[in-house]
DNA sequence: AAGATTCTCAACCGCACCAAG
DNA sequence: TCTTGGTGCGGTTGAGAATCT
């Protein structure tokens, strides 16, 4: 990408802070190297263009399409935590990764019918808004509509693949949606709509078990070569932890009480949850800081939660997380050394 | 060719955390 | 305990490039 106009300008600071920042392998008190070089920038925008553009292990070209799986895999797993995502990428920065996220694979996403912020079809969402209007038949109706909108279809298909099919369409409007070819293997992951039936859109289980991501440990290792990660149902029964789902808590708390047959599978989840926690927080868990995920999560989601389901919400949260970390355990270990 | 629109991405902003004094 | 400075992070902005009409 061509992108220099800006950086002409500032070369000369460019050339400064390299020498003065990359003297100390990036580490310093930057805003004394600013200082001391003269330079317009401050310290914390020293270390930003530093971070971000001047580091000599950068990477500046395109994003490949393993990339580009994992930085799927890994949002739909952890969501928008930047930092630990660009970790996994050697040579991308964090500023990196949500640019190409913001720019290109969110609406690839969509373009694929998948809603990029809970990677579940859009049939499954409006589904799941038509059961919080308290109509099935509304919602049922809602789910054909859109299945027979966008024919998506319920097999397995390969999101690499699918992505390229869209490179390679760059004026598709999103009114045109790209056909998807089910493929028994070598797929990124699968979409299973429903458990007991596989082709019905409209009716997604209750408990929020299908279509929830399942990132198996050779994922990450895998995305490279192509080999399967996969997001099947089969795969998501060998988690100890019922997978989370923001729709689950809606739904829940839209229909208080809760559902039958919910509420001791629930408590059990809860004391598994509970018990990683603990597991975790004494252990060796060290990218990522779990008191400040506790209090961000806290604040940044203002919806009110009665007090019988804030602190269940809370530990599925946490319990959600922890299993991103089993799925995932390199992403406990140290962040990749440049 | 030219103006309008869209896209890209470096930089900025604000908040939070942490350590030192 | 409070203040201050450094740092990390995620969301947002805006200038320039690319594309469209």
């Amino acid at each position: 990408m061509v992108k220099s106009p800006c950086c002409e300008k500032i070369s000369v600071e460019d050339a400064k802070i390299h020498s003065l920042v990359s003297k100390n392998n990036g580490s310093g008190n930057l805003t004394f190297v600013s200082k001391k070089a003269g330079l317009k920038r401050c310290g914390k925008s020293c270390r930003l263009r530093w971070n971000n553009y001047l580091r000599p292990d950068l990477k500046h070209d395109n994003f490949t399409s393993q990339e580009e799986d994992l930085i799927i895999k890994l949002h739909a797993a952890i969501g928008s935590r930047w930092s630990i995502i660009a970790q996994q990428l050697p040579g991308r920065t964090d500023n990196d990764v949500k640019n190409h996220w913001n720019t290109k694979l969110k609406k690839k996403l969509s373009q694929m019918g998948i809603d990029p912020v809970t990677h579940k079809p859009f049939s499954k969402l409006i589904a799941d808004y038509g059961k919080i209007g308290g109509s099935e038949k509304h919602s049922t109706q809602i789910g054909s509509d859109l299945k027979n909108a966008i024919h998506l279809k319920s097999e397995p298909y390969q999101l690499s693949q699918e992505f390229r099919n869209i490179d390679s369409q760059p004026n598709q409007s999103p009114t045109s949606p790209p056909k998807f070819e089910p493929i028994e293997k070598n797929f990124l992951f699968n979409i299973t709509h429903c458990d007991n039936h596989p082709t019905d859109f409209s009716m997604p289980k209750v408990s929020g078990a299908s279509n929830c991501i399942n990132l198996e440990n050779e994922s990450i290792q895998a995305s490279s070569s192509s080999t399967s990660s996969s997001y099947s149902t089969a795969a998501q029964e060998a988690l100890p932890v019922t997978p989370f789902s923001w729709n689950d808590f809606l739904l829940e708390d839209a229909f208080e009480p809760s559902f039958d047959g919910q509420e001791h599978e629930t408590m059990d989840e809860l004391s598994f949850s509970k018990e990683l926690v603990c597991q975790i927080e004494n252990g060796t868990r060290q990218s990522l800081n779990i008191k400040e995920v506790r209090s961000k999560q806290a604040t940044k989601n203002d919806f009110q939660v009665s007090s019988s389901t804030d602190i269940s919400f809370v530990e599925a949260m946490l319990g959600q997380e922890n299993e991103t970390f089993l799925s995932f355990p390199h992403l406990m270990e140290e962040p990749f050394n440049y």
